[in-house]
RNA sequence: CGGGGUGUAGCUCAGCUUGGUAGAGCGCUUGCUUCGGGAGCAAGAGGUCGUAGGUUCGAAUCCUGUCACCCCGACCA
């Protein structure tokens, strides 16, 4: 590609609403162009890099045994009101009517519309296993869009949904596309980690997520310091704690802590650590009453985890205020387990402490010396708390550090949620009708690209991997209008990259070195040809690796600069 | 959804408090010079100041509505 004849947009300035690096980056090199909230152009260049992701996940698909399809962005509603989920998915969204007021939905996934197709063809167990994938625009009406295409609303997808006669063969199933995925980050060059997840409101049982490791990361990830455990914070179990509750030793005694209401306040006001303080969170329960949930002072609570208790609703719901007040006699920040009007399940971490402080659920005091069992009941014990760093991993290995990732990937062991739903059946080989179990499997197309950006630049700008750089090469002749010999030489030098395959871009637009320079490096073009009389006469070229930081000279010939691309 | 903020040239922004002929830098066009890390000089083109209404002799500026966009929050008592 010649870039006299390729329309590049580069800007000095950063753009004023990119907060994180890759939306900044993606905007000044002339990647993407917003149109409106979490509304993104791909222009020529980053449609590149998008399709060259795209090439590689069709590629790791095909080979995995997957097979392709396209359906429509837009859904009958008929199809979500079947699975219940026109009830359940709430704002995010988008739905519209057509000129004869029928309604619909613009997809944010496709399991109902798969499903449809699947029980008007698929009648046998002859005709399973089957996968079935799409690279196709979602959209999703994010309430709050945000970092560009990272968590844009209008998105690209790579969904796969495969369908199976037993959970044995989509455990398989499961199992290869986990290898697909990491094969396809793999070849991204990217840094990543496969993490335990929480599958969400999709539903479901085993589920995983491909997180690539970057600062800026949304999710954050609790990985064992020695082991191999690692998973989603929001799905990371807690262990119980290994010592046992010491005994009492203090009397419980009523004080007077005016205005004091969070753990941090009270802890310092009574000059106690705030691991020996018990807080109380009332949520509601799932007989439509209300339900105490203690944990320890310095911990957080798991909304997951919580919601998944029998005595607690899903989805988690907090009290108002005004409830607590009416059954507890007191303000939120006043709440305890001693004559706690309703029933408490406390955090292992939080039942496993003596002598401890918490609310005497009356306005301005608290109560010290708490010991479960002679001053309260004993509680309901459960893991309710968000791990943090330092706990020991669950598996039991090592100790939980704390990375940052952007969600690349989520694979998911749906089971029969949607194929019940959706009155799948096929007849197994005894003739007996069977509803198939389902996986589903998506990758972030737009969101890797940024992803990618975010884990590889540097001041200058972006540094693609070869795989998916928009061009492998770029030539940067000097001088080119001036030297006949320049020109011949990076006429041909073009010519014969061209003729050998390679994705080349020929920076003919005349510009001085400076420019030429800056915007390849903002560009992230991995390799760079300097064309210019000095090396010429020495028979050079001079070459650079984006990430190099001299040249060096190389001899004039196509067949060196092959070389350096590793062809 | 709650709170805060911003809409002025293609881009980044100033001007608004205190109403009086629309500004800068970058980019763009033309010419000359320059030519190995975003050149210099000169001359130009380019804006119904988001939008609707109000106040006023007069509104980018003050008031009201509205739309769009951005930020923070939306569990942790």
């Amino acid at each position: 590609m010649r870039l006299s004849r390729f329309p590049l947009h580069t800007t000095k300035e950063t753009p004023a609403d990119a907060e994180v690096v890759s939306h900044q980056l993606m905007l000044r090199a002339g990647y993407i162009r917003k149109l409106g909230a979490g509304l993104y152009t791909w222009l020529p260049i980053g449609l590149r890099v998008l399709h060259k992701i795209e090439a590689i996940i069709r590629e790791e698909m095909n080979r995995a045994g997957a097979v392709e399809v396209l359906m429509p962005s837009v859904h009958p509603a008929e199809l979500w009101q079947e699975s219940g989920r026109w009830q359940q998915m709430g704002e995010e969204m988008l739905r519209f009517k057509d000129r004869h007021q029928n309604d619909f939905a613009y997809g944010p996934t496709h399991e109902e519309v798969i499903c449809h197709h699947f029980r008007q063809d698929f009648r046998s167990y002859r005709q399973l296993p089957v996968n079935f994938y799409q690279i196709q625009t979602k959209f999703r009406d994010e309430r709050r869009p945000r970092f560009g295409v990272m968590r844009a609303r209008e998105f690209i997808m790579k969904d796969a949904y495969s369908f199976h006669m037993d959970r044995e063969d989509l455990a398989r199933e499961y199992e290869n596309m986990r290898q697909t995925y990491a094969r396809i980050f793999t070849r991204l060059g990217v840094d990543f980690r496969i993490v335990q997840a929480d599958s969400g409101n999709i539903g479901g049982s085993q589920s995983e997520e491909f997180h690539i490791l970057a600062g800026s990361g949304e999710d954050l990830l609790a990985v064992s310091d020695s082991g191999s455990y690692a998973a989603n914070v929001e799905a990371a179990a807690c262990l119980p704690p290994q010592t046992p509750r010491p005994a009492p030793t203090q009397a419980l005694e009523k004080v007077a802590t005016p205005g004091q209401r969070t753990c941090e306040q009270v802890a310092k006001f009574l000059n106690v650590p705030l691991t020996g303080k018990v807080k109380l969170l009332v949520v509601k329960g799932a007989d439509g009453g209300l339900v105490a949930l203690a944990l320890r002072g310095d911990h957080q609570l798991n909304e997951i985890k919580a919601a998944k208790h029998p005595l607690v609703a899903s989805p988690l719901t907090f009290a108002a205020p005004e409830e607590v007040q009416r059954v507890f006699g007191c303000e939120v920040g006043y709440l305890g387990p001693v004559r706690c009007p309703i029933p408490v399940i406390a955090d292992h971490a939080a039942a496993a402490i003596a002598d401890f402080v918490c609310g005497a659920n009356e306005n301005d005091h608290h109560l010290r010396g708490v010991n479960w069992g002679r001053d309260c009941r004993e509680p309901q014990v459960a893991d309710l708390r968000m791990i943090v760093e330092g706990d020991p991993s669950p598996d039991g290995v090592g100790r939980i550090k704390f990375y940052r990732g952007i969600e690349g990937g989520h694979i998911f062991q749906l089971g029969r949620k949607y194929s019940a739903a959706m009155h799948l059946s096929v007849l197994d080989d005894k003739g007996q009708a069977v509803v198939p179990e389902m996986g589903c499997y998506g990758i972030g197309v737009t969101r890797l690209a940024a992803a990618v950006i975010e884990q590889s630049h540097d001041a200058a700008g972006m540094i693609w991997p070869d795989a998916i750089a928009p061009f492998r090469v770029i030539l940067c002749p000097i001088g080119m209008d001036k030297s006949e010999t320049v020109r011949v030489a990076v006429e041909t030098l073009y010519a014969e990259l061209v003729a050998a395959g390679v994705d080349v871009l020929l920076d003919d637009r005349g510009q001085r070195p400076g420019v030429m320079f800056a915007d390849a490096d903002l560009i992230g073009i991995p390799h760079r040809i300097v064309i210019g009389d000095k090396g010429l006469a020495q028979q050079q070229y001079e070459y650079k690796h984006r990430r190099a930081g001299k040249p060096e000279m190389i001899p004039a010939t196509t067949a060196a600069v092959l070389e350096k691309l590793g062809t």
